[in-house]
DNA sequence: TTTATGCTATTTGTCTGACAAATAGAAGTC
DNA sequence: GACTTCTATTTGTCAGACAAATAGCATAAA
């Protein structure tokens, strides 16, 4: 008995769907202007508080955003590289907070997945690239930065080294779990000591990079890890003392 | 609860993020019930509307789920690795949908990134994991299937795949390359033909996996993926011819 | 006793209408 | 011309109401 399949989900996801449906297609353009929340809930024959949810459901997509005001409304948003990687980070942190991920294994995948992403980075790296690995790996020098101003330049130089690899994609995918690595940089960076050996294996990249000496890239990105895996798990473990 | 300086972003987007940290802060642990909305709404001082708004934005990225009734209310949703996928690849089809990531650079990405994951897959599978791959490939030779199931059954299959690396962040990252790549599938399996092909590449995966030799496994992987390029244009050019 | 039925309270989903706040553009003023 | 003021438009928020789903309880029927 398959009855004309009625639909169980609220009005406003179901609206939030076909807005979604018809960015994603292109029949709203990036930048353009959606009709009013009034004309939407005429069009659609439901309130403007129904709208209102459903574009509240886009916006936390970073679909849409909105300005009030006469040449106000709510435009289609092209996300930028920046919001993507930041609800990246989102999803990523959020796994990492729930524990359905465990540093282990995001070490893990990284140790598995940078060969990929090193070999297309040496062979496709433009010079103003390894200019923007350069440029990070100097701020990061900086020793008056904060923990969190470290950890960001961090974030900053490894995102550098997979922007290299001239791959949107691989970018897109390598950026998560640069982001879920993150809780790890933080705990290990407290110490200046640490620091300096963060930039030391920094350096090693670079210079590998800018040489285009794959298994130098790789040997170097393996060490660093070595090393974030072997202080994560005494910094653990002193916490586990504290705790106790 | 500390009084922040003033912001400038609306109050629904605020408690969104107020309710969002103290989601993955732990404050409110998985499948627990939030307040009411009512109670959300008096104890922050605003109307439900606007706690409302504030829910459906964290509904959109799956960290509520809500039901009605006396034992209903809002939920915090241990995200799935099914629904963490689905906003990964949500994201991922937006790029494409956008225009933002071509075709050619997913499946490189795709080229690229794989090596790791089936060493992984080789090294890690379980019995039962090779066993779930099997039952996807021979879901997929039903005849009867319509285009849109085969593309399901395909995806399934691939998960399998990766699923077989046993490391969730590796999972999480090629779900969504693979759930990129469907408007490919989509675009190709058209033909029963076609269907025979990739049936036929799959087969190679599978004993790949099943003997654990690696280096096949790679070459029957890279093998297909041309053979999808190779379709794939054939198929844009006809449309492209198509449409002049 | 067990099963079916209806009632009730609770909670989200939606509607209505209103006002506040921001702001672009026109109109007025010096 | 530069500045101020007004006005219209649009989103942001509010308050109160009703609809719809549903868990639990009480009641009736087997």
């Amino acid at each position: 008995m398959q009855e004309q399949a009625i639909i169980k989900s609220s009005i406003s996801k179901q609206i939030a769907e076909q807005l979604r449906n018809a960015i994603v297609s292109g029949r709203f353009k990036s930048g353009e202007r959606l009709p009013t929340e009034d004309e939407l809930a005429t069009r659609y024959g439901v309130s403007r508080a129904t709208v209102r949810e459903a574009l509240k459901r886009l916006a936390a997509q970073n679909l849409v955003r909105s300005r009030r005001g006469p040449a106000g409304g709510n435009f289609v948003n092209q996300p930028t590289h920046a919001e993507l990687a930041e609800s990246l980070s989102g999803a990523a942190t959020l796994l990492v907070g729930l524990g359905a991920l465990d540093i282990e294994e995001i070490v893990e995948a990284r140790r598995t997945l940078q060969g990929g992403c090193l070999k297309l980075a040496v062979a496709n790296a433009s010079q103003e690239q390894i200019q923007d690995v350069e440029t990070a790996l100097q701020l990061q020098k900086d020793p008056t930065l904060s923990d969190e101003a470290f950890c960001d330049a961090d974030v900053a130089f490894h995102r550098g080294l997979v922007d290299a690899s001239n791959n949107g994609m691989v970018r897109f995918v390598m950026y998560s779990i640069i982001e879920a690595l993150v809780p790890i940089t933080n705990m290990v960076v407290s110490y200046v000591k640490d620091r300096r050996e963060i930039i030391a294996f920094h350096e090693g990249l670079y210079s590998a990079l800018e040489q285009r000496n794959e298994e130098a890239l790789e040997s170097a990105l393996d060490a660093l890890l070595d090393y974030l895996m072997e202080r994560f798990s005494v910094a653990q473990a002193q916490r586990k003392q504290h705790a106790s």
